[in-house]
Order: structure tokens, then C-alpha cells, then sequence
DNA sequence: CATACGTGGTA
DNA sequence: TTACCAAGTAT
């Protein structure tokens, strides 16, 4: 690694600066400094790609323009408008941060990146993204993007995958950061990094701070950053049970409020491995496995009948789902014992559910 | 500290 | 298809 003299971190500072004036995106969240739109950005910009943030931004704020709205949403409501987006807690723990901030703090956001991390769902990022973007603090906004750029500009070979690694960054960058424009200057590493400065295809050529960037200049480039590798997806094997009651309305099941996909809603989703079937189970095995199961968890009757279609396969970050589809007709339903409700086909779009579910009504529709 | 937690894009 | 990356936080 090596250090900036205090010539050099004035000349980074300009440049930076100039170049984020003159070619700094404009996006929806830019309008303004007010916290609530900052915060809401950030959130939504967690893992996740501007491209892809901009229209769920411009719909939420639509939806919950103040705080106040959002702290009285139903969830369903606030899922729904995070559905597609991913890493649904975010959402559920703006809600309860929302309440917090009414109930604790009169509605006023606190001002500093330390009181900030008090606050549910802001962690350090996002606690100086909004503090230095908002208000004015100078402290460092530490994203995979400032780790992307700072690891090639001072050839830091630290491994950005432990968590230990953040101080050693917050505390170089915070020598850096001036204290005039601390919100542009985070966010112009952010424009850096997804534009010049990206993971596999920099153009550090072309780049403002090329004079800057020891390791492209070293031609070491793509050696940073230093990160471990994460393991592959577990493989989980599911059934999905489509099944209509007399009335032709869909039974659908609500997710547990915990774990994967929580409060989002599915149909049936029978986990393989909780039928304990043979391991040379036919497609008529499985059948008579999930009526058996619906009759002892739900207390209702499955009439099923196999689909041979292929399986739909969706990949999470830590699980890999296959899932075979089954059709099936629920006799008379008395739902007393079932997770979840019937729904017409009307009313399906009103329901928060997840892509791998979109997935599955896809496959559906393909082969029927 | 290591792991859980979604989705879309690229090679 | 697989592998990996993209404005992280909670536990």
C-alpha cells in the first residue's frame, strides 16, 4: 500500500471534484439533500444497480412520499413496492426505522454518521452516505465501490471480504475526504467506480484520476480488490403445488415471518426432503407424498395430478431451488389450519411475491 | 466473525 | 450452465 503526501491528496481532491461537476449522473435521489430521499436511495441502492433502483425509486416515492406515510403503510403495501428488488428485510426494517424515528426522535433524523448506525437498517455505509450527503459530515461512505477504487489507487491488498477491513478503509479514506464537499466526494467515488474504474472492465486510460491509480499504472489493475471467494449455492429441491379450490381461486401461502423471502407470498412450496420419500420415487410417489402432506399440516384434501414439465430452477445468493410443478384440486376448503388464503386471478397482482414465483407461473403457463 | 439474505447482468 | 459482480446489514 502506499501513502498520498499532502500535495497529492489536495490534487486527488480537485480533480475528483471537477470531474464529478462536469460528468456527475443525475439521478432522481440528486434533486435534493433531503435525508428521507437520501436514505431511501441508499437503501434501495444496497447490492443493487442504479439502472435498477431508478424506477422503484421514482414508484416509492410516489407511494410514501414523507416518513410519515411510509410508517403507516400496511406490509403488503411496502412489500409490494419492494417486489423484484430483493433483500426484502431492507424494506420491512425502513418501516420499523421510520417508526423508530416518530417514536424515538421526534421525527427528526439525527445529524451525525454515529447516531445514525443507532437507527434499524443503517449500518456504517449507509450511516455516512447519508450523513456526508445530507449533512455535511466528513466521514467516508465505505461501499464496494470505494473499495474497488482505493484498493487500485494505493495498491491496498487487505482482503475486503472481512469485515475487519472496513476500518483499515475508513481510515485512509478519512485523510482524504475534504471537508468542504464531503457528500460530492463520496459520491464521485461511486460514479468512479461504475464507470472508469469498474470490477472487470475498468478504462482506466480514459479515466480523471489515471495519475492516481498506482495499480493500473503498475499495471496490476485487476489484481484489486483482494477478495475471498464465497461458497456455491446449496442445491434444494421443492415441489410447487398449483392447486384451484372448487370455486377456481388460487391457494396461496404467505412465507414465514422470518428467513427467506419473509411475508412475501407463494404457492405451496413443499420442501422435498420433508416428504421423506425413497430415493427411486416415481412422479406418482411424490404425488401420494404431498396429499399426504396437505392432509396432515393443512388438513385438506389434494386431488393432484403430475405435470411433466421441466423444473424451474432459480439460484439465490446461498441456495440453488429446483422445483417441480404439480396441478392439483382442493375439495371442500375449510382453511382454518393453512398458512395462507385463496386468492382469484384478479386479485393475484395484489399479493407481494417473489421472482422465483413469477418463475414458476411462467412455466405454468408454457406447457398447459 | 461467518453466514443469511434476492435479483439482474456479463463472460 | 456456471461463476462472479453490483451503492450492505443483521445476527
Amino acid at each position: 500500500m502506499i501513502e498520498w503526501s499532502p500535495a497529492t491528496i489536495k490534487a486527488f481532491q480537485t480533480t475528483l471534484l471537477t470531474w464529478f461537476d462536469q460528468e456527475g449522473r443525475d439521478l432522481p435521489w440528486r434533486r435534493d439533500h433531503e435525508p428521507y430521499h437520501i436514505w431511501v436511495s441508499e437503501i434501495m441502492l444496497q447490492q443493487t444497480q442504479v439502472q435498477t433502483v431508478i424506477p422503484y425509486y421514482e414508484r416509492f416515492m410516489d407511494w410514501f412520499p414523507t416518513v410519515q406515510e411510509l410508517a403507516a403503510a400496511p406490509e403488503d403495501r411496502l412489500l409490494k413496492a419492494w417486489e423484484g428488488l430483493g433483500y426484502y428485510s431492507r424494506v420491512r426494517n425502513m418501516q420499523r426505522c421510520a417508526r423508530q424515528l416518530l417514536a424515538d426522535y421526534d421525527g427528526q433524523w439525527p445529524k451525525t454518521a454515529t447516531e445514525l448506525t443507532e437507527l434499524i437498517g443503517i449500518g456504517p455505509y449507509t450511516a455516512g452516505a447519508i450523513a456526508s450527503i445530507a449533512f455535511n459530515e466528513p466521514v467516508p461512505a465505505v461501499d464496494g465501490n470505494a473499495f474497488r477504487v482505493f484498493s487500485r489507487l494505493l495498491e491496498i491488498d487487505a482482503d475486503i471480504a472481512k469485515p475487519q477491513t472496513r476500518q483499515l478503509f475508513e481510515q485512509v479514506i478519512a485523510k482524504i475526504i475534504p471537508v468542504d464537499r464531503p457528500g460530492d466526494f463520496n459520491q464521485a467515488i461511486m460514479d468512479l467506480g461504475s464507470s472508469y474504474m469498474t470490477a472487470r472492465n475498468p478504462d482506466s486510460e480514459h479515466s480523471p484520476v489515471k495519475a492516481f491509480n498506482q495499480a493500473y499504472l503498475d499495471g496490476k489493475e485487476l489484481a484489486y480488490p483482494v477478495k475471498t471467494k464465497k461458497p456455491r449455492p446449496v442445491p434444494v429441491d421443492y415441489v410447487a403445488v398449483m392447486a384451484k379450490v372448487p370455486t377456481g381461486e388460487w391457494l396461496m401461502t404467505q412465507r414465514p415471518s422470518t428467513g427467506m423471502l419473509a411475508n412475501l407470498w407463494t404457492v405451496p412450496l413443499v420442501k422435498v426432503d420433508d416428504l421423506d420419500l425413497a430415493d427411486d420415487a416415481t412422479e406418482d410417489d411424490v404425488l401420494v407424498a404431498v396429499s399426504t402432506y396437505f392432509k396432515r399440516d393443512y388438513q385438506l384434501n389434494l386431488v393432484g395430478k403430475e405435470l411433466p414439465l421441466k423444473p424451474v430452477s432459480h439460484t439465490f445468493t446461498h441456495q440453488k431451488w429446483t422445483i417441480q410443478l404439480l396441478a392439483g384440486q382442493v375439495e371442500e376448503a375449510d382453511l382454518a389450519y393453512f398458512p395462507g388464503k385463496v386468492v382469484s386471478d384478479d386479485q393475484l397482482t395484489d399479493l407481494p411475491m417473489p421472482k422465483v414465483q413469477d418463475k414458476i407461473w411462467q412455466r405454468y403457463r408454457e406447457q398447459r
